[in-house]
DNA sequence: ATTTGGTTTAACCAGGTGGTCAAAATTAAT
DNA sequence: ATTAATTTTGACCACCTGGTTAAACCAAAT
């Protein structure tokens, strides 16, 4: 969080704030430029157009968001600390950055055919992921059960919190404060849950 | 689905599809008119302007989805039933009806000020909602514990999903029928996983 | 047949939008 | 100091957007 020296930094640095919180829709290119206190012509000087400095920035966003993603799961840490390790990761820096899942989100609605490609090009190997899943669920808790089912949950209690957070927040009328203090009791409840939800499969022989 | 009878029905009509699509900032007036098969001028006719007739789409949209969550939450079933019930309705109802809810939670980031008040006016009895559920932990499963994340547990597991589904299909290169399949499988999956989550509380005194 | 009321339309408007362009300002090279 | 290349700007444009208006249409009542 420099005060950034180059041009290009100032504005990519600006796209991203507004992008974030507004989408591509809801942008303009003049926001951009005046949060970054230059010309809107020198946008398009540094980026062809409004798609392109988009598409820079939701790579970037998306990437930082994977690659942490990728580091956890594909560690060699037993399953439940990596669950552990992942969701105390995604919530506090998910919680710090609001928007930005709403934002993945919302690009993936806005314009699907533009970014199945971005997300192909960054490669995620999903197969890797999945795999070594299943072989932990196996190995370290004896469960033969359907990998995507569990990734997806897990996800699931981290991230929608997070992405339904102006919802809960106005639903349950819950402070600002308040909300940060859910968020940070999410970090011990989440990996319980999932963890009781895990051992409770041993009972009975449920393969799925 | 029926065809529609009279001009405001229409408009209606075209209005929910292409907000639920496209957001406010995303939809064009003009779309909407030419979906309805009708004149621009005459949505205003109809429809003072553009955010009126968003507020009305998401109002209906809104009550709806938490008509229903009221009907279930206050019923008098037992818990996990009532979970079971309440999953099996939404993956159902949502994954028929994939942008609604991208669409509310879209809703509530692009003009957040003035969808608090339309929240609230739409009494939604939250404290009823936890309270009942707080009650039913403790009498059913013996668990003295936050109703609050138990009920965003619940709603995380069964809408995180659909919301992500763009996500996960581009992702994981999940065909459209692999896809269908999986939300089919949730609908067993997500009841037991809960269940078992809550289950386990039992051996450890986790009082949060 | 004419009036009356609601309904529907084509044409139009002001403001905003992404994007361009030629000229100016700045920097670097000779 | 002059030139050349890069960076920045103000003015501008074509297009789109939500919204308006006056006139046309049409059914029912007289």
């Amino acid at each position: 969080m420099e005060s950034p020296q180059n041009t290009e930094e100032k504005i990519l640095d600006a796209a991203r704030q507004v992008f974030h919180q507004k989408g591509f829709n809801g942008t303009r290119m003049q926001e951009i430029a005046n949060l970054a206190g230059i010309n809107k012509a020198l946008l398009h000087y540094y980026f062809r157009n409004k798609e392109s400095l988009f598409e820079k920035v939701f790579n970037e966003t998306f990437a930082r968001i994977t690659s942490k993603m990728k580091e956890i799961f594909l560690s060699d840490m037993a399953l439940l600390p990596k669950i552990e390790n992942f969701v105390h990761f995604y919530i506090h820096f998910i919680s710090h950055h609001s928007y930005v899942v709403h934002f993945i989100i919302n690009a993936m609605y806005e314009k699907p055919e533009q970014l199945r490609e971005i997300i192909v090009k960054q490669n995620i190997l999903p197969e890797l992921f999945l795999e070594k899943i299943r072989k932990q669920l196996k190995d370290e808790i004896g469960l033969e059960i359907d990998p995507l089912h569990i990734y997806v949950n897990i996800l699931a209690l981290a991230i929608f919190p997070v992405v339904a957070k102006p919802l809960l927040q106005s639903i349950f009328s819950l402070s600002d404060d308040r909300m940060a203090q859910f968020f940070e009791e999410r970090k011990q409840i989440v990996p319980t849950f999932i963890s009781n939800a895990l051992q409770g499969y041993e009972k009975s022989t449920n393969v799925v």
